[in-house]
RNA sequence: GGCGCAUUGGUGUAGUCGGUUAACACGCAGCCCUCUCAAGGCUGAGAUCACGGGUUCGAGUCCCGUAUGCGCUACCA
């Protein structure tokens, strides 16, 4: 038998890391198995559906590579069929009409908690006699179906492929409303006929619908449909332990913030990965094909796990790991990979030349591998490696105290800058001699113009190998700079 | 209140059939390297395995209870 996974995300708001963590374990299950992964939108809720939020999910799935092999299906498109299903199980006995008002319910309900007692709807319209009914819907009275669960002392079970062996009492299951007053199907009704009509043999959706799964089977059953395998997953929380959500965490939640910031979409999906799974081995790093060979439910972890990001921490913008990840794929990943994503990145950013493309595209190339070390992100990439692009940039002014504060700067950069000026090959060993020999002819210590020479020529005070970093940014670029960042020095000691 | 799920250092996780000093990674501190930073190498701090009972020669690992957290408890999805 074929298996057959979906995501189904209400498009409420944006993809978050949650939704995208259940994306990918039911893709990599489906991608594992050789199975289908399906994709439906169930967008039952009126106005909180919107286009342009289903069209965000679309694009945070391909963007994580996350492809799916059918859909996406509207659930809206069924809503017809998932009520005459519900009238289905009204024919078969297995639900009925229940006309108490919402008002007298809400009352009742009320009445309970205020006594802190458990409520459970009492099935007061489920003994109603046929004529009963019958002379009711003649007089317009307005209801909605209620599932009939069985009153015995038996039990919904159902093997866990997380959780394990799982069982809810039918006393402790309420007479659950499928369908509205207004005749339009509720989530657990259109959630479970879908699925079972798409043929969806392993539901793998979080820990939170744990709670529905005994209501579903019993509606699968009802329905005759056989019942799917379900895998649930531990939640995704912050660091006071609440659920994540856009309004109590804004975009660091969302998969979007990720695209923006400069992720590379195989680094969050490893690190989604390894946020309640893991292979049971010390292994960190997954390409896809390593993951999809390596998912199984076994390894899914039973307990929440919590996205580790502090509010208004400009380095640690989020969880860490996830950062450290990324940098470990922006270095270690082959240039050849990395490089559409840089050029993307410079293109977005306005940054970009057409002779990166032509003349300069090894020089560019070379660029990118000679900062990919010490960059986190892409946008790394344009920010801090704006000085070896373009001349204008910003002098950071604790590089510029650190580094330019001897006066004698004043005239030992403009001496570098002549000697490196008639230099006639330019190379990193080249520059290095010449730097060299100049520092032991003035009597000062070469690091005194290698570091002033790095914020003269970038700007800031670190940076790759400086010269490597001459090399890169090249013999007229570099003299200019020396020469400009005097002004720095005299301004500096002013 | 009810029902359910969970509980290993700050975080993510490992810990197979119960068996010596609880492992790995991130983060943190220090050292080495060095022109800086990152990387890399090394070292370190940090966990009475939520708590209390029990079973056992022996429990993070099994059983019971308690606490805490989370989820669900809607004519939301």
């Amino acid at each position: 038998m074929q298996v057959r996974v979906r995501f189904a995300p209400s498009p409420t708001g944006y993809l978050h890391v949650g939704g995208a963590r259940t994306a990918l374990f039911n893709w990599l299950y489906a991608r594992k198995t050789g199975g289908k992964f399906i994709l439906r939108i169930e967008d039952t809720d009126l106005e909180r559906s919107t286009a342009q939020a289903v069209e965000t999910i679309l694009d945070g799935l391909r963007w994580l590579g996350l492809d799916w092999d059918e859909g996406p299906f509207y659930q809206t498109a069924n809503l017809e069929l998932h009520r005459q299903k519900a009238e289905e199980m009204v024919a078969s006995g297995h639900a009925y009409r229940c006309f108490c008002s919402k008002e007298l319910l809400e009352e009742r309900r009320k009445a309970f908690e205020a006594r802190k007692l458990p409520y459970k709807y009492e099935g007061t319209c489920r003994g109603l006699s046929s004529q009963e009914v019958v002379a009711r819907l003649a007089a317009g009275h307005p209801y909605v179906i209620r599932f009939a669960v069985p009153r015995d002392e038996g039990a919904v079970s159902w093997t866990d492929l997380v959780y394990g062996e799982q069982s809810k009492q039918h006393v402790d299951i309420e007479d659950f409303v499928m369908v509205r007053a207004d005749s339009s199907p509720l989530y657990i009704l259109s959630n479970a006929v879908d699925d079972a009509l798409q043929g969806v043999t392993h539901v793998i959706r979080g820990q939170d619908g744990i709670p529905n799964t005994p209501k579903q089977i019993l509606i699968y059953k009802a329905l005759g449909y056989k019942v799917p395998e379900f895998a649930h997953l531990p939640l995704i929380l912050d660091p006071s332990r609440a659920k994540l959500s856009k309004r109590l965490h804004g975009d660091v939640v969302m998969v979007k913030f990720y695209q923006e910031r400069g992720f590379l979409p195989d680094a969050l999906a490893n690190f989604l990965l390894l946020l309640g799974w893991s292979p049971g081995d010390d292994r960190e790093f997954f390409s896809r094909e390593e993951m999809i060979e390596a998912f199984s439910f076994e390894g899914i972890n039973r307990s929440n796990s919590i996205f580790n990001f502090r509010k208004g921490d400009e380095r640690n913008f989020t969880d860490p790991k996830a950062i450290w990840m990324n940098a470990e794929y922006i270095s270690k990943m082959p240039l050849d990979r990395l490089l559409p994503f840089v050029i993307a990145e410079f293109k977005q950013k306005g940054l970009w030349r057409s002779e990166y493309e032509s003349e300069r595209s090894e020089w560019f190339a070379k660029t990118i591998d000679l900062l990919r070390a010490r960059y986190r992100t892409l946008s790394d990439f344009t920010s801090l490696g704006r000085p070896y692009f373009e001349d204008d940039f910003d002098y950071e002014p604790a590089s510029v105290s650190k580094n330019l504060k001897d006066t004698s700067l004043v005239t030992l950069l403009p001496g570098l800058a002549d000697k490196l000026e008639k230099l006639q090959d330019f190379s990193a060993e080249a520059v290095e001699a010449v730097l060299r020999t100049y520092a032991s002819q003035c009597g000062v210590k070469a690091g005194l113009l290698i570091n002033a020479a790095r914020t003269a020529l970038t700007g800031q005070s670190v940076g790759p190998g400086m010269f490597d970093v001459f090399a890169t940014i090249g013999q007229r670029r570099s003299v200019e700079r020396l020469r400009r960042a005097v002004r720095l020095v005299v301004g500096q000691s002013a």
